[in-house]
DNA sequence: GTGAAAGCGCTAACAA
DNA sequence: TTGTTAGCGCTTTCAC
């Protein structure tokens, strides 16, 4: 590393000065304190002239109102707190689905992310610490109980996750019926030994190999079942893929827990050597936008985050309007996309 | 999409009832307010047994402290308020980074996106309303007049860009020194017919796009300099192989603007047959870890994320506790990883 | 449009 | 350890 001083006058700008407030507005502007709050909050009851002068006089001294303060003072933030996993590409698309909506309906996001030095409980406390008037988790790791009382203090909304006998509202996909998808068109292409690579503890993970089981099942395939431990990163497809190198033959179609995972899976077979689809078939789960646009078209099964992403924030809306009307479950159908990792077995 | 009812008790718990405050924790723990505060700021003055009393009916009650309401209390909020692109796996790295320093050095850190219906202004508005006492700006792409002026304000760190004759801090790499690396390289590979994708307004662009420029004619391979417009995502990459397939001919080596739109690029190459690396030899930049576990091992030159993070936080905190130091640029070598996209020209 | 007043939940400083 | 006090910058209500 190198350090060296800008080449600017030597030092920051940065003066350590008060920070204007709402008061150093209004008498720079010639009007009233409560003028100004009313136009920052575009209420009613100013003209647009005044409307207009304060926001110049504002910009001019670099004002910006205190998130903290008006927080503090109205009973409302008109907030929405999110919790995602900033690794996952699938929140990303998320995300941005729900600002999209936000914006429509009027609310402001606050982001917390997990990071493996910062857990769920960490996360959401920064949320609810910030008095976001709703929580919505993306894919949350955590105990349903811890679910529940959150639930019960505050809306929650849950993404990709379904929490039986929930008290909280939920919007995910219909993962059984991906998975079946999934292994129907496999199995039509001729396969019979495919193998699934499990999710873990990840959202949807358990509907997932539940649904495998009874697919393979219903084609008469009990016995070619197999489950390999994993979970959402694409660290667990590529130590699947050593498990499976490592044997006497590899399957002919891996069932991926999702697209992080089908992407390790595929680096470490390309690795090796094993060319895809022809020596095996792989598929995902997800269709996050980063996965469409990997080296090769990921065969997967389609989650439309734009539509999670509007419900989640549509749902949460709602629920603050109305905190004691039933919990839902909004569940959206997925559609497999046959992409080109995969084909008819060797 | 289906809607069912969720299986619970048939309505959520949340009840819209008052929040807990630290007044109730101190009543139902016997001990006074004052010493409640004292205890969640934890300061020195409290018992440990008390501090532990407290501690568990806080969690009994589900009472955890208002951060407006401290924010606005205190002069200091000991929070960072980061600016990223959620879309930008790099950023993902970069934040992880952030918050093991941040934890490290005792402060807090709040995140801002860009998204396409958000702009990096409003982002920055949504961090200075929060009260952070530093923003760390990941590859702002807005004008320098902006930064220098937010940079009167309040302590800016930018990473990833270069901000000549600037008053604010930056963390870096030597963007020449990376992409002299990859000429070279693909040079003493045999290359000639080396193209750049151009990384538009995004961070570190024009330093790469000067740096090509130059080291090709250090080469004497000027007359083959070939800028094909493009920017940061991996939707630029498929649009110059695009540009590039329906051409005569195709370079012999492509120097991407970043692993995006590497990424994009491959894929598109992928999906037209183009073999890689036998008939184009293919870099990217950054090195992010998503590009690491892409299909295919991306050659690219590799940005110490980590460290770039670390740096980023310690950077600012140091900016907050001494405003008036002179403004530092921060440079970290680059260094070219060479994997599987890159071999002799064809 | 103004001006005043109360209060949001906490911190911080003080005296007890 | 306790209580008290005075704000932090804003919203909200009210009479003007």
């Amino acid at each position: 590393m190198t350090e060296q001083q800008a080449t600017g006058d030597g030092s920051t700008g940065a003066r350590p000065g008060r920070r204007p407030t709402m008061s150093d507005v209004a008498e720079k502007a010639g009007v009233s304190r409560a003028l100004v709050s009313l136009i920052f909050r575009n209420a009613p009851g100013a003209s647009d002239s005044t409307r207009e002068r304060v926001f110049q006089v504002a910009k001019e001294i670099g004002y910006r109102p205190d998130t903290a303060a008006r927080t503090l003072a109205s009973s409302r933030t008109k907030t929405l707190g999110v919790m995602l996993t900033i690794r996952n590409p699938f929140h990303a698309d998320l995300v941005e689905a729900c600002y999209a909506e936000a914006d429509r309906v009027g609310y402001d996001i606050v982001l917390s992310t997990t990071v493996p030095t910062r857990d769920e409980e960490r996360a959401v406390d920064a949320l609810v610490g910030h008095r976001c008037e709703a929580l919505i988790l993306f894919g949350p790791k955590t105990s349903a109980a811890y679910l529940t009382q959150l639930s019960r203090e505050h809306p929650v909304v849950a993404v990709s996750r379904r929490v039986p006998d929930a008290t909280l509202d939920s919007v995910h996909t219909a993962e059984a019926k991906g998975v079946r998808q999934a292994v129907d068109y496999l199995v039509k292409e001729g396969h019979r030994d495919i193998i699934h690579i499990d999710g873990g503890t990840g959202p949807g993970a358990a509907e997932r190999r539940k649904a495998y089981r009874a697919a393979m099942r219903k084609h008469g395939l009990a016995e070619w079942v197999r489950v390999i431990p994993g979970n959402h990163t694409e660290d667990s497809g590529m130590r699947a893929a050593e498990v499976l190198l490592g044997e006497d033959s590899l399957p002919t179609a891996v069932l991926a827990a999702n697209d992080r995972c089908a992407l390790g899976l595929l680096g470490a077979l390309h690795k090796a050597g094993v060319k895809v689809p022809q020596e095996v078939s792989v598929v995902g789960y997800d269709d996050s936008r980063v996965a469409m646009l990997s080296h090769i078209g990921l065969t997967t099964v389609h989650q439309n985050a734009d539509e999670l992403g509007r419900l989640a924030v549509r749902t949460a809306v709602e629920r603050i309007e109305s905190p004691n009307a039933p919990a839902r479950e909004l569940v959206l159908d997925p559609e497999l996309r046959v992409r080109d990792t995969t084909g008819p077995p060797r």
